[in-house]
DNA sequence: GTGAAAGCGCTAACAG
DNA sequence: CTGTTAGCGCTTTCAC
């Protein structure tokens, strides 16, 4: 049998709130012999709590819940990681939920974390083309449960919440000025879908630079992908018969179907096209030409995320906190001066 | 405040009790008149049952915890993402944890899981290089807790134990063989650590092969890599001034750092080196020369897992399940016939 | 310095 | 057909 804090105190000769105060290092008059005693036994009996009881008692489960769309994407696995690492420095602990891309999912995921207590929740919004209501309306799930909630890139929300956000706006010019300091002006989009804020601000950006830079803008040059490898595959195909240099995919998973789309029309990176991504994708550093990108810091986010969460249960905090994060644009082999 | 079973009853003048029956749809003779009303009225007021409070009643979360080394690998990532599946049809969730192929921090999220009351682990053993004895001490400690385990290749620890494993041997033998009836005979292997079962088994299985079509065995050709990218590298400098005609990478991170090391030394796949990886990492299908390799079904095996865990919860299993799955051979472009 | 007692929300016997 | 009761393991206030 599981032993338990009675256990120790019968041990001990003590009673359970004694006890209790002891392993919790609660402020309190226990003479520091009798401290180390109970630490002693408890130690030697092997005792671990059960955070059922103390859940239950204290409404705190000292456990965080993820929501993403799928685990097995680079991008969110790395996200995770980070939220993990800052939660494993404190003794915490995480829920994953993968979505799918399925707001029912999504809205199951939210309510089996609710009905688990978790004492804050990340969201990472599906980059679903299904109708925005529903996509707001988990974002008001957790907040009507009051759950405290951190938001990745506050898609389409925007009242004042929680959030971790890039500069995607910055990104999206980044990355085009880099071409067009290389020299191009004839410059293909492969973007996202538009339902994502994440998208829309790149996009923004890429506009900017154009104007800053005086070159005409050309909605012919633009793709609307899914994030997926295949749809930079299609957009090559839908691109195949235009005229540009340069290709900037929103994220790195697009550029790969690329360069493939690419291979197939017998052109050569950088030599015929410039191809640029967006991620730093761990694949980017390793394919045979190696990827020209722009860095989200990922990993630091999810840390970030964490960070507000566990924050948040800590002391009543009345604003929203947004931090907002820096790219960095990585510069390999898929550019070149034309 | 949070609508509990009690605010039920009081709502529909009945007992906390019989509210819990209608709720768990448990046997008994409750009128169905009764039963509707009772639902109805949980649904209205948005009743949301307190894990906690039955975890702590009858001993059982509905939860299952992962122990990986890192969730960014892909391959852990698809696991996770079949356990995932799994659970979410049964209502249940699962806590992650990376361990950063540490045995301390992977003793912590034991500990961590084990206060957080799971009703089963699905242990994916770290590839660490650490002395066997840390190695088994973790499985042990998860057995002492009486926590119901899956190990996903039994690493180094025979004892009978629920596992989902692949056949190894057969994979190792099975990438040989297709080097050999291409007419490769100096064939170079890339390992991994050999702490892990996994990979010596890999290793005989390429032993059989040679064996079986009488070719002679090179211990020369042979690097023991750790299954990082970077170590498919280093192989292939160790190998670089060596004699072979084809490599054997054990995964295929390893094989897209072979493609490296090969580009580094201008040799070309699969026209002067033939290449094979090992997993079917999602990557190796967009790399610029698509890698042939052996398809572990990880994420099924994954599934498996959160069924043996799911299922061992329901009844009392005494016999030890191995669920054992068969691998594949994908050929694509980098072997070719010499 | 330490203990007694109440109660978090739920379930499972058993009683009617 | 439904209600009463006890208790899971822990924390916390207040009393001694």
């Amino acid at each position: 049998m599981k032993v338990t804090i009675k256990d120790i105190a019968k041990a001990a000769g003590l009673s359970p709130a004694t006890v209790s105060l002891v392993l919790n290092n609660r402020p309190s008059r226990i003479a520091e012999s009798t401290k180390e005693r109970v630490l002693s036994i408890a130690h030697e009996m092997g005792y671990r709590p059960n955070s059922a009881a103390v859940s239950l008692r204290t409404n705190r489960s000292y456990t965080l819940g993820l929501i993403v769309p799928d685990i097995r994407n680079d991008y969110y696995a790395t996200y995770a990681r980070g939220m993990e690492d800052f939660c494993a420095e404190y003794g915490w602990n995480m829920i994953f939920c993968s979505t799918n891309n399925n707001l029912e999912r999504e809205r199951q995921a939210i309510e089996a974390l609710c009905t688990k207590n978790v004492d804050g929740i990340s969201l990472v919004a599906t980059p679903s083309e299904e109708v925005k209501n529903n996509f707001i309306a988990n974002r008001e799930l957790i907040l009507s449960m009051k759950i405290p909630l951190v938001q990745m890139d506050l898609t389409a929300y925007k009242k004042p919440i929680n959030a971790v956000i890039s500069d995607h706006e910055k990104g999206g010019y980044m990355a085009t000025r880099h071409l067009i300091a290389l020299g191009h002006r004839k410059i293909a989009f492969i973007t996202g879908p538009f339902a994502l804020e994440g998208c829309q601000s790149r996009l923004m950006g890429c506009k900017k630079a154009f104007e800053d830079y005086n070159i005409p803008w050309n909605d012919e040059l633009i793709y609307k992908g899914n994030y997926s490898y295949a749809s930079g595959l299609d957009g090559m195909d839908y691109l195949s018969d235009k005229d540009f240099t340069a290709v900037f995919a929103f994220n790195d998973l697009m550029a790969c179907g690329v360069y493939k789309g690419l291979e197939k029309y017998s052109l050569s990176i950088p030599e015929d096209i410039s191809v640029i991504g967006y991620d730093d994708h761990f694949v980017s550093s390793i394919l045979g030409v190696p990827l020209t990108t722009i860095r989200q810091p990922i990993y630091e986010m999810g840390k970030e995320s964490a960070r507000i969460l566990i924050h948040s249960t800590e002391e009543e905090v009345s604003e929203p906190v947004i931090s907002k994060f820096d790219l960095k644009l990585i510069v390999r082999d898929s550019t070149r001066k034309i």
